[in-house]
DNA sequence: TAAATGATGTCCT
DNA sequence: GGACATCATTTAA
């Protein structure tokens, strides 16, 4: 079942982040289906987190979309090199976003090996926010898009991570963030090879 | 095996 | 000019 609208819309980003382990992500560009389950997540807050780009109501062309309604894709290209996949959470004038860090492969895995340009399947095909953009197909043409279309999309499997599984730890890559780099935001399925690794 | 490094668009000071 | 929600490759130990 395709995860509807107001999946998106609820004011919880945190609850939202831990809820999506499990949840599959599907892409369809250039007509290749692509996608898996989602195994590591991390969740940005607009208001009280200095790690989000849309702190205190920075708004710039860039983070224009986390103030979108929830529902929609924002995409932005780190150290000039990667494409972040994010899912824009909350109302309308809320910047609130998930980070989608890991997959674990399920379907187009050929395709995947081709945009990776890697011969076999290893466990950092999909591992790290960076190099699961690639695999998917993901870029800039992507900003915005509706998570309820038919290029980018969410479904609940039915599958629910037990507690015991479900980690949650400080996120990573922002120490520039002060205390907060500190905030357990972070959540990834325990023993998962598709998590990206330390 | 660990640490340094290069690539480089967008935003900030 | 410097920093950044990263990763692959090279260099050092």
């Amino acid at each position: 079942m395709k995860l509807p609208k107001d999946f998106y819309t609820r004011p919880d980003v945190v609850q939202i982040a831990q809820e999506l382990l499990g949840k599959y992500l599907y892409t369809a560009v250039d007509g290749m289906l692509t996608g898996g389950m989602i195994v590591e997540t991390e969740a940005y807050s607009g208001e009280n987190d200095r790690a989000c780009h849309a702190h205190m109501n920075r708004r710039t062309a860039r983070t224009e979309i986390m103030y979108h309604e929830g529902g929609v894709a924002y995409v932005y290209l780190v150290y000039g090199i990667y494409n972040l996949f994010n899912i824009i959470t909350n109302v309308e004038g809320k910047a609130d976003a998930v980070l989608i860090r890991a997959i674990e492969p399920e379907v187009g895995t050929e395709e995947m090996l081709l945009r990776r340009n890697m011969p076999t399947i290893k466990s950092n095909l999909t591992a790290g926010p960076g190099v699961m953009s690639i695999a998917l197909g993901i870029n800039r043409k992507h900003y915005g898009e509706n998570l309820t279309g038919n290029t980018i999309w969410l479904e609940d499997k039915g599958i629910r991570i037990p507690e015991a599984e479900m980690m949650t730890v400080p996120r990573v890559g922002i120490d520039y963030a002060g205390d907060d780099a500190l905030l357990p935001w972070r959540f990834y399925i325990k023993g998962n090879k598709w998590v990206s690794k330390k």
